[in-house]
DNA sequence: GTCTATAATCAGATAGAC
DNA sequence: GTCTATCTGATTATAGAC
């Protein structure tokens, strides 16, 4: 198993190639097109995933919605699970965008919550891919794709010296581990809460989202 | 898709049978067999829907655990699905037989404590199921799976109660929907940070049942 | 690079002898 | 009911023409 162009960066690999090339920031048509076409690939499978999980994905269902033939996806990707690390780098390169977004100066909860938010919104418009954790297949090869874990890891130092500072404000627990923290606050993102209480119908998506985030740092036992 | 009999109660079908004839007590050897290899069979589908999820989890696997050809399998399950419903009853059985053990008079914030330790426990102890949310066919097969629904109604039912009752005593936000809260609980049952940690391996099961517990009831701002 | 067509594999489910 | 052997269909992945 090859990686694809896509994994070795959050950028399309056409754009790269151009710009290896030292060539002007306009790429030529051709390499638009493509661009544009992989990024329709990846925006699919995205889609496909948080909507049927990976295992439930079929990639010719990922053709047929690109409208291209199976065969043409595999010279992008080599493999669904490249395909999936694919929509993981995109998505991952959306969140480090946000984070960047915020402002500086704002307490440090307060960047956490918005974080949560934002991953909570993702999901409930059916954009947050949905990996098994089991599969040993997928994770190795999200474990041996650059790009993914760059992104990871830059996002997780950035949220993990917020933990921190929220800490030592007092406005989270400083018993608990900051690894602990940091991976409730993922976990968030695949709550399964969050489609329940959707499939309920009783409430907005906004709703939902401020209810799961009150859980999350109030607790059931409230503020 | 019909009905295997071991979904229509959580006690195995062979016992039931013999309960039908009027028999005594005491079941034949050959109906002893024949429930104990019935059991057997949900006992490692059970494990293995812990450890691969539904999806990963071939029918293959479970017959050669169990030690029987597949075929024979499918004399007692008419299909994956049900396979997995089965397990799931066996599990609700479980959860049912705990309720009921707990002390009547302790306080309800107790109580849906001692609910989730159990849950978290139990996925610690790879003895929890995890079935894709996404899957309609699965689901399909558990919404017409009569022990099922009426396991998981009279647990809910007795948890809903416990909710009430704290939410009245100001132990729970009683701004928060009851059904809310359920959700919250039972998510606990399939939560990742549970996992997450486990490989981390700082911390001891105990340990992190007591962490994730604090963080359900009290959030991570802390108590 | 895209396509049609197909290989190769795997898993769920079944047939039929015993 | 259990077994061996097989069917059936779906899915990943590839070959080769254009």
């Amino acid at each position: 198993m090859s990686y694809s162009p896509a994994m070795l960066s959050p950028t399309p690999a056409t754009a790269k190639i151009s710009a290896l090339k030292g060539g002007p920031a306009r790429p030529s048509f051709k390499a638009q097109m493509l661009q544009a076409r992989e990024a329709a690939i990846v925006q699919s499978a995205t889609r496909l995933l948080a909507e049927k999980g990976f295992d439930m994905m079929t990639v010719d269902e990922v053709a047929a919605e690109v409208g291209i033939a199976k065969a043409s996806l595999y010279k992008h990707f080599s493999s669904k699970e490249d395909l999936a690390a694919a929509a993981m780098v995109q998505v991952l390169g959306q969140a480090r965008s946000f984070l960047a977004s915020l402002p500086a100066d704002a307490p440090a909860l307060e960047q956490l919550k918005a974080v949560v938010r934002w991953m909570m919104a993702l999901q409930l418009a059916g954009q947050m891919p949905s990996l098994p954790s089991q599969n040993s297949i997928l994770r190795a090869a999200l474990m041996r794709n650059k790009a993914y874990l760059d992104g990871l890891m830059e996002a997780s130092e950035r949220i993990g010296g917020w933990i921190e500072q929220a800490q030592a404000q007092g406005a989270i627990n400083a018993r608990l581990p900051p690894i602990a923290v940091l991976y409730t606050l993922y976990a968030r993102a695949c709550d399964p809460v969050l489609d329940f209480l959707k499939m309920a119908g009783q409430h907005s998506d906004s709703q939902i989202i401020e209810l799961v985030l009150s859980t999350c740092f109030d607790g059931l036992k409230g503020p």
